[in-house]
DNA sequence: CAATTTGAAACATATGAAGTTACATGAAAC
DNA sequence: GTTTCATGTAACTTCATATGTTTCAAATTG
């Protein structure tokens, strides 16, 4: 199963505009995430639509982020980008008739049900914010290394 | 992305072969999950390594288990079927040069991280005798509601 | 008007689970 | 011992879907 990356290619372009001086454009985006513009116009174009950035056309145009970095987590980008599947793993039949596949599914939803509450309170702990200043932690260090 | 259903139908195959006396074959347990004889040889085949079940060939042949049901876990044939990968989202690069994504890869881990240990302990505290019990109960349910 | 940039449709590629076909191997029945 | 039944396994097809690509219209700026 092929996974979908596109959590964290946001925040990699999130995290990329917050350290650059005004727009950035699709293709810039896409030299940094090693993707092409229009894959990441179609992946942006969602959280625009969820009012976290703004995108502007023509020359000087591109995209900036339109929200406080402090106040928008994981779990938002996570909505925004539609609340994908997050389990490889699932069952067979949502809807058996079968008594005992009804059992199994009980079993593994709820399983499944516990993991994904707790996946998605972590989510929501994190902010665009927090990942920054672990960036500058990391970019401090490197710095560092240098020498 | 299709997710694995090979956990749920393990399951599904495992306790109607738990009810049903005697050894089922891979057609009969491919009429119970509405699938391929030989796909439930697949499958089977990964649990017969774990020495869950064991299959005979010829006349009075198929499958039947090896196991105490009380003894074995959902997490025990979550690895028999190879650990296969439990997420549907992930890293767009898990071996990033840039620091930015460095953070956001460290950021994501951490919450699968413990999502995934929570979800293993979860299977762990399962086992094939507590499904038996569950689907007894719901069977009985059933019988009730039939007057 | 010319250049730039997003918006979006349409199509192509890649991956992997599941399904299918075909046949060899082994075991029991007769 | 031959027939029948069943697993073991390889090879191929199908299907879903994330990602990538091509193309062009629309909007904005110089």
């Amino acid at each position: 199963m092929k996974r979908d990356s596109r959590l964290s290619s946001v925040l990699h372009a999130l995290l990329h505009m917050a350290e650059h001086d005004g727009p950035m454009t699709s293709e810039a985006l896409g030299l940094c995430l090693g993707t092409n513009p229009v894959v990441v116009r179609r992946t942006m174009g969602l959280l625009r639509e969820a009012g976290l950035v703004a995108a502007a056309r023509g020359h000087a145009g591109g995209w900036r982020i339109s929200a406080d970095l402090t106040t928008v987590s994981l779990r938002q980008l996570h909505e925004a980008l539609g609340e994908p599947a997050i389990f490889a793993i699932g069952n067979r039949n949502e809807t058996p008739d079968c008594l005992v596949e009804q059992a199994v599914n009980a079993a593994l939803d709820h399983a499944f049900e516990e993991a994904e509450a707790l996946l998605l309170e972590r989510f929501a702990a994190v902010s665009l914010a927090d990942l920054a200043v672990d960036f500058a932690r990391r970019h401090a260090a490197w710095r560092a290394a240098q020498e």
